[in-house]
RNA sequence: GGCGGUGUAGCUUAGUUGGCUAGAGCGUCCGGUUCAUACCCGGAAGGUCGGUGGUUCGACUCCACUCGCCGCUACCA
């Protein structure tokens, strides 16, 4: 660290420890610890805070299942997230836990000074829950009787709640976007939360009496802060508002909220909310980033474990390296935007960048000064200039401005979070450090004595132009960036950014081969192992219980009335693009039945299909159609897309499933 | 349906305020080289910049319409 360019505040969201990490958690804390590597690197005071949400019903639930305290089930998980984090050599500053106690008290006075302002009311609250995602929703929010966003089941619930003035706030927050529009990134989503608000907010409900493992409302023992108000403060309660008020006045406001895009929302309305509520600053910035896609479906928990691409970090660290993985995911993904993951993808990059790139541009350089020089790192002198020839290059100069060009490039990158373009500004380095050595042909120069002086300068400047790769690579992969110093004989030095803005600051240094920094892959090979990885995580001799809804009787399942039916016509439903409107014989009975399936079949192809229909579902209106009962559906995926099937049988119409 | 975004070589994609032959990586084909992890370097083929119309001396870049994807939202028994 050189010279003191002011704080910067950075976090990740904090993580719902209901299970371990896949690696679209470990995507985000990867950009967040380079990018707190980064401004460490340039003599930034950095704060880079990450931490886990452990209350709510669900954890509650786990908990119940395994037969231990919620404390102790939370504590197991948050234990082998550490685990995780110290492996991928994660730099936090700080690691939050929401049931520590300086979270608590501090949540409590967060929740009182929005008391005292007047924002918090008691009321009730009605409306469907998503446990999983510890979520309210209106009746009409609902799928299928569904979690929008999960899918899952839902229950009906009622209870008297108190409820934080949010819709007071719609226009502040207008204005927040108006006149700050760098608040929240990328455009797309700033756009979306300026029409969530502007279709009017409503209240929010903080609290919850249905369940007890969470921070007690501290006016009323009966309740426990929901979610939100819980969660989000931490990046304050982290930095010790308000007792400790040290901390927080030196690092908040946060330069930088890095979330899913998922959690946009919540970062950048009731987040500020809460905060002009208290009347206390809004952070700088809230950055969503896209997700790691496989086949097209957002990484999650419950997908894990589905089809062949490995996601368990742990199993790609162990197979390539940190610094591999790291790698990886900065440069492949644009920041922002989803990215498609594969282990082809992943392999090949690994491949060509850093071993035939970088990893072959150190070996043949390392192994060109213990041929030709000793081992020694010769200096510049005036009579090894390069002479233009023909074609009037002077490579030298050429290779000396792209390598002093590029940290100015990579920074004004990193100052947007394109980590991609960053890397890829480096990797523009490595490239014209490798096309250097074929322009000036070392092992020619080395077969004439008198070239000697010639050939020393080249030597120099190609390993002037290894320095600063390795200066400019250390905020992403700082052990590669070690291991590239040790063997260039630059051990004695610390890596100080400034380094990359000189190109005359070696001489004698002893460098030493030593292993290769990224060994070549047998692509076929890995994605041949990996796949049987994949596979066998995906359940080959490995049983993990499904998720399942709420068990239930026999009486329950015996009052549904299942039949068998041919779908005798079908066609769209005039006033709605999803639905489908069918006309199925059951035995004697014809009916009219609607499913929201259009995007999956063409109404042609359903006709004489043999169905399973629910047949004493109460019947109901779907936008001005009536539908009297259900069609069955198996969800499937088909080249990577997500679609239904029906369930099928040979049965005879009318018959019952049992 | 409403709002927003996006559509550029086989694949992944750069293209700030409109301006010379639209760049890059991977893939393909050809050539060079041997210091190096069978790596590296050079060259070529390949794009009517989704479509149509318009503004302009000139549009991938602006406008209108249209088609396809995506997100938010609504409807989805």
């Amino acid at each position: 660290m050189t010279k003191d360019k002011g704080t910067y505040y950075i976090s990740t969201p904090i993580y719902y420890p209901s299970s371990n990490l896949h690696i679209g958690h470990t995507y985000c804390t990867v950009m967040a610890d380079a990018m707190a590597r980064f401004k460490r690197l340039q003599g930034y005071d950095v704060m880079f805070l990450t931490g886990t949400d452990e209350h709510g019903q669900k954890i509650q639930q786990y908990a119940d299942a395994k037969g231990v305290t919620p404390q102790q089930y939370v504590d197991e998980v948050v234990a082998g997230i550490k685990e995780l984090w110290k492996t991928m050599e994660i730099s936090y500053d700080d690691f939050i836990r929401t049931t520590e106690p300086r979270h608590i008290k501090r949540v409590q006075a967060l929740f009182m000074k929005m008391y005292e302002k007047g924002d918090i009311y008691k009321g009730e609250y009605e409306g469907w829950y998503c446990t999983p995602c510890e979520s309210f929703w209106t009746e009409n929010q609902l799928v299928d009787g569904k979690c929008p966003d999960c899918g899952r089941p839902v229950t009906k619930a009622k209870e008297e709640a108190y409820f934080f003035k949010m819709s007071k706030y719609a226009d502040k927050l207008l204005e927040l976007f108006r006149e700050n529009p760098d608040f929240l990134v990328p455009e797309t989503r700033r756009n979306e939360m300026v029409a969530f608000v502007e279709q009017g907010l409503e209240d929010l409900c903080i609290s919850r009496s249905s369940f007890d493992w969470g921070i007690p409302v501290p006016i009323d023992e009966k309740h426990v802060i929901y979610v939100w108000l819980d969660a989000l403060s931490n990046y304050i309660t982290a930095l010790g508002w308000p007792d400790e008020p040290e901390k927080y006045n030196h690092y908040w406001p946060a330069d930088v909220h890095l979330v899913g895009k998922e959690i946009v929302r919540f970062h950048s309305l009731i987040w500020p909310a809460m905060l002009m509520s208290a009347d206390l600053p809004l952070p700088k910035q809230v950055r969503g980033h896209g997700w790691l896609l496989l086949g097209g479906e957002k990484v999650s928990k419950s997908k894990a474990a589905k089809g062949q691409d490995v996601i368990d970090p742990v199993v790609l660290i162990e197979r390539y390296g940190i610094d591999a993985l790291k790698y990886f995911l900065l440069r492949e993904y644009t920041f922002g935007q989803d990215g498609m993951f594969t282990n082809e993808v992943m392999l090949k990059r690994m491949n060509y960048d850093l071993a035939n790139d970088l990893g072959n541009l150190v070996s043949r350089t390392v192994s060109m000064i213990e041929k030709y020089n000793g081992g020694f790192v010769p200096d510049l002198t005036e009579e090894g200039k390069c002479v233009p020839g023909e074609d009037g290059i002077d490579y030298d100069a050429q290779l000396k401005e792209v390598a002093l060009g590029a940290a100015p490039k990579v920074e004004a990158q990193m100052d947007d979070f394109k980590f991609n373009m960053a890397l890829e500004e480096i990797w523009v380095l490595v490239r014209r450090a490798n096309k250097y050595i074929d322009e000036t042909m070392p092992w020619v120069l080395a077969k004439d004595e008198a070239s000697k002086p010639r050939l020393d300068n080249v030597l120099h400047n190609l390993a002037e132009a290894i320095r600063i790769i390795s200066v400019l690579i250390h905020p992403f992969m700082h052990t590669t960036s070690d291991a590239i110093r040790k063997q260039m004989g630059l051990w004695y030095a610390d890596v100080a950014w400034e380094d990359a803005f000189t190109f005359e600051a070696m001489c004698g240094e002893q460098v030493k081969k030593g292993d290769a920094i990224f060994p070549r892959l047998d692509i076929e090979k890995e994605l041949e192992e990996l796949y049987a990885l994949g596979a066998q995580a995906a359940g080959g001799d490995v049983n993990i219980p499904l998720e399942l809804k709420d068990e239930i009787v026999y009486d329950d399942f015996d009052k549904i009335d299942l039949r068998v039916g041919t779908i005798l016509e079908a066609e769209k439903h005039p006033k709605a693009d999803k639905l489908l409107v069918f006309q199925v014989k059951m035995g004697t009975e014809k009916r009219q039945i609607i499913s929201g399936v259009s995007e999956y079949f063409k109404p042609e192809e359903c006709i004489g299909k043999k169905v399973v229909v629910v047949a004493n579902l109460k019947p109901r209106n779907l936008r001005g159609l009536e539908s009297k009962g259900m069609i069955l559906y198996a969800d499937n995926e088909v080249d990577g897309k997500t679609r239904y099937e029906f369930v099928t049988t040979v049965a005879e119409d009318g018959n019952s499933v049992e």
